[in-house]
DNA sequence: TTAGTATATGATCAATTACTCATACATTAA
DNA sequence: TTAATGTATGAGTAATTGATCATATACTAA
C-alpha cells in the first residue's frame, strides 16, 4: 500500500524522535529563515556591508551599488521590516544604519566559512 | 538632463568612495549570498538543525520534516553543492552530517538576534 | 539474473522574488 | 502656493525557487 509506505521507511525511529524533541518551534524556524533571507541576496549583502562602515542615504547606496534608487528603496524596506536597518531623517534625506552588531558578526562568521 | 541626474544625486561622494574601498570582491559577495541562501528556507534550516544533533539518513529526515524523500534529496543536493553537508554510505543508506561547526554557530547568533 | 529498497535527478509547474516603471508622498525653497 | 528634490510604493514582469512526479541509479538479497 503506497499510503502506508512512508511509515515503513522510518529506519531509525529513535533518531527521528530525538530530532523532533530538539527541534525549534516552527514559528522560530520561519523567523530565522526570514532573517537569513536578508543576507541571501548580493544587493542586500552589499547594503549591509556598506552600512557596517557608516550610515548612508538612499542615493549614496544607489550610486555605490550601481542600481536604481527605487531598487535600493525596495530592498531597504525589506530590511526595515525585519528590523535589520533603521533610518534617520535629515531634511529630505533619509540616512540608513544597521540596528545591531550581530549583523556584522554573522557576515564575519560566514566569511570565515567560505574562505575555509 | 535626466541622464546626468544620477551623478548629481550623489550627496556624499566621500562616503560612496569609502564604501567602495571597504567592499568585498564581487565573487566573495556572491559566494556569501549563496551560503546564506542555504539558511533562508525553513525546510533546509530544519535539516541543518536536525543534523546538528546527529547524522541522519534521507528517509529519517523526510519523516522528521513531513515531506517527500525526493524533496529532501533535492535540498540535500543543494546543501552538498555548497559543502554544508556530506554523506556516508552504509549499504543502500546514505547518512548525512554537517561538515562544519560554523554552521551551528551561525544559527545560534541568528537566534540571539531574533529573540532580541 | 531478478526484484526490492534507498536515494538521486530531470522535467515541470506554481509560488516567490528582484527589478523596472509610473506614480505618490515628504520636505524644502521660492 | 508652486516647483524641485529625495524617497517610498504599487503594479507589472522576467527570473529564480521549491515542490511533485516520473524515471534512473546504487546497493542488497534471492
Amino acid at each position: 500500500m503506497p499510503t502506508d509506505r512512508c511509515q515503513c521507511r522510518i529506519v531509525h525511529e529513535q533518531q527521528v524522535e530525538k530530532a523532533r524533541k530538539a527541534a525549534l518551534p516552527s514559528a522560530e524556524i520561519d523567523k530565522l529563515a526570514q532573517f537569513f533571507k536578508a543576507f541571501a541576496d548580493p544587493t542586500r549583502l552589499k547594503i549591509l556591508q556598506a552600512l557596517h562602515q557608516e550610515e548612508m542615504c538612499v542615493c549614496d547606496l544607489a550610486a555605490f551599488l550601481g542600481v536604481s534608487e527605487s531598487a535600493v528603496s525596495h530592498q531597504l524596506r525589506m530590511l526595515r521590516q525585519i528590523a535589520l536597518v533603521a533610518n534617520r531623517r535629515e531634511g529630505p534625506v533619509l540616512y540608513y544604519r544597521l540596528t545591531d552588531a550581530h549583523i556584522s558578526q554573522l557576515v564575519l562568521v560566514a566569511l570565515d566559512h567560505i574562505r575555509e
